[in-house]
DNA sequence: AGCACGCCGACT
DNA sequence: GTCGGCGTGCTC
């Protein structure tokens, strides 16, 4: 009599434990393997759940176990080491279990369906079809063009490979279908045809050295900073790692932020590459997902380039991990599991013993001061490629200066020259709409949100006024709804305002905006992009979304409107948020032959990081925000945990964040601080009260240790069920 | 998160 | 008399 085994199943319900099962009836104990999928009785219904561990102790209660109803998979579809990296971001991260594990899986598959297999559907000529000639559909040019591709492959090809070639059009196929020239078929799945090879370009001494750096730890763990200024290469000394990788015959996961992921970076690791690049990002539907998620897991994918979801990606071979713009924010998801994609990825190059690089033109201050301490190798390039020069950086006092949509008179004297130099203009304002306030100057009435503690936005081409908070929008009213008089006055600049001003001023500069309202459409950005590339607009206005991933060689004035919001932010973070834009916005423009210039205004000119980010680059800055931090013991010289709580009740969220401090104070040693709780800086959103509580230590451990303990116990009281809350460990943003 | 159970208002 | 509102509690 063999000993009983008991299945530890992951099940996606927010509770923060595995569930226990026996095994499905006369079931071959060989084929428990962790990683599979089990379809489980759940409650009254049934779920399907991910066998994480087999077990011959049951940890739950006394209580008789169900079995499991039958297994979903014959071969782990998450091995071993990337279950334990889901495991312990769950248990670091603090959320459910069940959620994180079944998250990784791609949707189809989480629903407990069958994968997909590779044969897809598609089209392909029928018998008279392939009689046609083409150029006798002169009226029909889309169909002719089909037709052609069609006849050009027997075996037929999907939807996909059309749209690719040039040819994707449904209506146009449907027209050939009914003519009975095509037909609907399966298509075999074949070796995509590799583009054509660019050459490696020879690497400068930096890079070499950055190079060197990379390729001397592989097979062993190793954290490296490549600090590059924009320009200067660092996507050459990633492709030259991820070359040597590959000869190797190890795998590569290379992580860009949300924005990051252009269609420029992911052709020149296509071009460069002789090996099978898979794309994985939100914009995929959900089979190409799965597709390219099995890619990845079977090993046919040698790089895949994804988004922060992609950090869980099964990679069998993992050899080297890349984090692209390691500073930015998108890295971390801001609901839910609140998980730091470049934290993961450090962690998984740890436990499977490859290295890490990470990435930036402007280091977060958590990675510098791992490279400063130490713990993380740090590389510089300093040169941009071709010789270009840094563009001049200079601070212009707003103090006493009448504005104009926000701009002083010297900035747009330097506009008016720049543009008649026949050059291009890119002006930074991070405020979308027209005006972020309206008000009656009869009354002094202002247009608040119903349900935020906010103004609403006015939006002057669409006549509405916008709460950016919650989205509620309401029609502009012509009078005042107070006082009923005509004295309704836009307050403060958005980009809409600006963009009405200079058109006034500049009519035949060619102007362009760039942010979330004129870029709605899919596709629209990229549109805008490829024409400003072409030099069909000269004066582009936008917000920081212009600021990413984007190089305007033509643009050699660079003017930052509003860069004082960012120095007297609520949150202690938000001068490196500012320094990283300034920087990523002067990285925007000039090239070898005409150098940039980047105009800040300010109404502090004389704020002490200020000077030295502009005297001295982001460095200087970042080193001596860092000294400040390390004074005020701020991360990255101490870790912080925020617990949030949200309701409809005012009461309730301070209410259950005292009695949350309370319990934790309970399990917390002296080296945890608490802060709070205190109302969230804006208390009511989208007609909900706020509430923080923040936890501080200065190393992680006895954090980990209280958490761990507190929260199981906090998710257990009868308060936990009525707000809703959150914990967010290694917290970014405290809004 | 689902889903069932349970205890109070307006309808055939 | 019952249909159904959502508060409360559980899921191996």
């Amino acid at each position: 009599m063999s000993e009983p085994i008991y299945l530890r199943v992951a099940v996606p319900v927010p509770v923060r434990s595995l569930f226990d099962y026996l095994p499905p009836p006369g079931v071959d104990h060989r084929a428990l393997v962790p990683g599979i999928r089990v379809l489980v009785p759940f409650g009254s219904g049934r779920r399907c759940g991910v066998l994480v561990e087999v077990s011959n102790r049951a940890a739950g209660e006394g209580g008789v176990l169900k079995p499991a109803l039958r297994l979903l998979d014959h071969e782990p579809l998450l091995p071993a080491g990337d279950l334990d990296l889901l495991r312990w971001a769950a248990d670091y991260y603090q959320h459910p279990v069940g959620d994180v594990v079944t998250a990784a899986l791609p949707a189809r598959l989480r629903q407990g369906r069958e994968p997909l297999d590779d044969i897809r559907s598609g089209w392909r000529v029928t018998g008279t079809g392939k009689a046609v000639d083409p150029t006798t559909l002169s009226r029909a040019p889309r169909q002719a063009t089909l037709l052609a591709l069609l006849q050009g492959e027997a075996g037929g090809l999907t939807l996909e490979e059309l749209r690719e070639r040039g040819g994707d059009s449904r209506s146009a196929l449907r027209a050939l279908q009914q003519k009975g020239w095509v037909e609907r078929c399966l298509v075999e799945p074949r070796p995509r045809p590799l583009p054509e090879r660019s050459p490696a370009p020879t690497l400068g001494r930096e890079q070499k050295q950055a190079l060197d750096a990379i390729g001397g730890r592989l097979g062993r763990f190793a954290a490296i900073l490549l600090e590059g200024v924009t320009g200067s290469g660092k996507t050459e000394v990633y492709l030259g790692a991820v070359e040597q990788v590959l000869e190797r015959g190890r795998q590569v996961l290379v992580l860009v932020p949300e924005i990051g992921l252009t269609p420029q970076l992911v052709g020149r690791f296509q071009r460069r590459l002789r090996a099978p690049v898979v794309l994985l990002h939100s914009g995929l539907s959900d089979g190409e997902r799965e597709r390219a998620w099995q890619q990845a897991r079977r090993g046919t994918a040698r790089v895949v380039i994804g988004t922060r979801s992609a950090v869980f990606v099964p990679l069998p071979e993992l050899g080297l991990v890349i984090v692209d713009e390691e500073h930015d924010l998108s890295l971390k998801q801001q609901e839910g599991f609140r998980y730091s994609a470049r934290d993961v990825a450090v962690m998984r190059a740890r436990r499977c013993g490859c290295p890490v690089v990470l990435g930036s033109a402007t280091p977060s201050l958590e990675s510098l001061r791992n490279a400063l301490d130490g713990r993380y190798l740090h590389r510089r390039l300093t040169r941009r490629a071709g010789g270009a020069a840094q563009p001049r950086m200079d601070l212009l006092d707003i103090r006493s200066v009448r504005l104009d949509a926000g701009v002083s008179p010297a900035l747009l004297r330097l506009v008016g020259e720049t543009l008649d130099a026949g050059d291009q203009v890119l002006l930074f304002l991070n405020r979308r709409g027209y005006a972020p306030i309206l008000t009656c100057f009869d009354c002094g009435w202002v247009a608040r949100c119903r349900r935020c503690d906010a103004h609403m936005t006015l939006h002057w081409k669409s006549r509405r006024l916008w709460c950016h908070h919650c989205g509620s929008q309401r029609p502009l009213e012509r009078t005042c709804p107070d006082c009923g008089g005509a004295g309704l006055h836009p307050l403060g600049q958005g980009t809409e305002r600006l963009e009405e001003m200079l058109r006034g001023r500049f009519p035949d500069a060619g102007l362009v905006r760039v942010d979330r309202d004129s870029t709605q459409r899919r596709g629209s950005m990229e549109r805008l992009l490829e024409e400003i590339r072409a030099g069909r607009h000269r004066l582009l206005v936008g917000t920081q979304m212009l600021a990413k991933g984007h190089h305007f060689p033509d643009v050699t004035l660079v003017g930052i409107l509003d860069v004082d919001q960012g120095l007297f932010g609520a949150d202690f973070r938000a001068g490196e948020r500012m320094a990283q834009m300034v920087t990523q916005v002067a990285g925007r423009a000039g090239r070898a032959a005409k150098p940039g210039r980047v105009v800040i205004q300010t109404r502090h000119p004389d704020h002490p990081l200020m000077q030295d980010l502009v005297r001295q680059g982001y460095d200087a800055f970042a080193r001596a925000a860092l000294a400040e931090r390390r004074a005020a013991c701020l991360p990255p010289y101490s870790h912080q945990v925020l617990l949030r709580a949200e309701s409809v009740r005012p009461e309730q969220p301070v209410g259950f964040l005292e009695q949350a401090v309370e319990m934790a104070r309970r399990h917390a040693g002296p080296e945890v601080g608490f802060w709070g709780p205190v109302p969230a800086p804006m208390e009511r959103r989208a007609g909900r009260y706020r509430a923080h509580l923040l936890l501080q230590a200065d190393r992680r451990q006895p954090l980990q240790q209280l958490l761990a303990a507190w929260i199981p116990e906090l998710a257990a009281t009868r308060l936990a069920r009525r707000v809703r809350w959150s914990i967010d460990v290694d917290p970014q943003e405290m809004f």
